[in-house]
DNA sequence: ATGACTAATAGCATTAGA
């Protein structure tokens, strides 16, 4: 079994690039994030054209993530995270599909440092640590995908000391994230590359592509029954490479059924 | 320190992204 995670950076703006994507590599769970579109504007007919059920939780401009099954519908468990009755933001959709608990999140990318973006963020982090505490303690196998807007280790960019003021690799960023695999959960594409040097993402100026200045912000954390049945993992970056491409590159894993 | 790209917005300049 094929899972992806794919920030689209807008889903109509992406459509083409996304259904051709879909058709070529066939992943059987998607987590898509950046839908930047109201419900009422994701062009749910073309999914199902390609072979996929969704559920989606939108909001008009930014953010708004989904989840694709190929062949079957998610059922959805929650969207939004517990704890503040005040953030409408859509960064978070549950479901079960195909008999995995499936997390997808668009983390905020806390950018600039400091500030209240950056609270905000980590006010997230850890209102996104107690629900996949939650989840593990339903021992069910489970996985929690998407753009985490973290880069682990400094072996994650194309160099260092170029993002070090950076939300992305702000110590106390990193320290949220770490805490999760502490907790138990696997960086999929960690586990195959423990090496680093791999990118999921290039900036869309100054040529960042074309010089391959990226870093590694999209993961895929898999709870203990999952990282068990971890068989690889890679990005998808040719498609990076194509005209009227997002700024990231899917991102997989593949598990044993 | 700044800008460079891209997408969306009841838009033609601004916000947000990372």
């Amino acid at each position: 079994m094929r899972i992806a995670t794919y920030n689209v950076n807008g889903i109509r703006a992406r459509l083409p690039r996304l259904i051709e994507w879909l058709t070529e590599t066939q992943p059987d769970i998607v987590c898509l994030q950046e839908l930047k579109s109201a419900e009422d504007g994701i062009p749910r007919a073309d999914i199902e054209a390609a072979g996929y059920g969704a559920i989606w939780h939108g909001q008009k401009g930014f953010n708004g993530v989904a989840i694709l099954a190929r062949g079957e519908q998610p059922m959805e468990v929650q969207r939004g995270l517990d704890g503040d009755p005040d953030d409408e933001q859509s960064r978070y959709i549950e479901a079960g599909v195909f008999g995995l608990r499936v997390a997808g999140i668009y983390l905020p990318n806390g950018n600039p440092h400091p500030g209240p973006k950056f609270d905000y963020k980590l006010g997230w982090m850890e209102r996104l640590r107690a629900r996949a505490r939650a989840i593990l303690a339903e021992e069910v196998p489970a996985l929690i995908a998407g753009d985490y807007n973290v880069i682990p280790h400094d072996d994650d960019v194309f160099r260092a000391s170029a993002m070090a003021d950076d939300a992305l690799m702000h110590p106390q960023s990193r320290a949220a994230y770490r805490a999760m695999l502490s907790d138990g959960w696997t960086d999929g594409l960690r586990a195959r590359y423990p090496a680093g040097g791999v990118w999921t993402y290039w900036d869309y100026q100054a040529g960042a592509w074309q010089r391959d200045a990226g870093f590694r912000i999209d993961h895929l954390l898999l709870s203990p029954a999952l990282a068990d049945r971890l068989c690889d993992a890679g990005v998808d970056k040719g498609h990076r490479a194509r005209e009227k491409a997002s700024d990231h590159a899917a991102t997989w894993v593949t598990v044993r059924d």
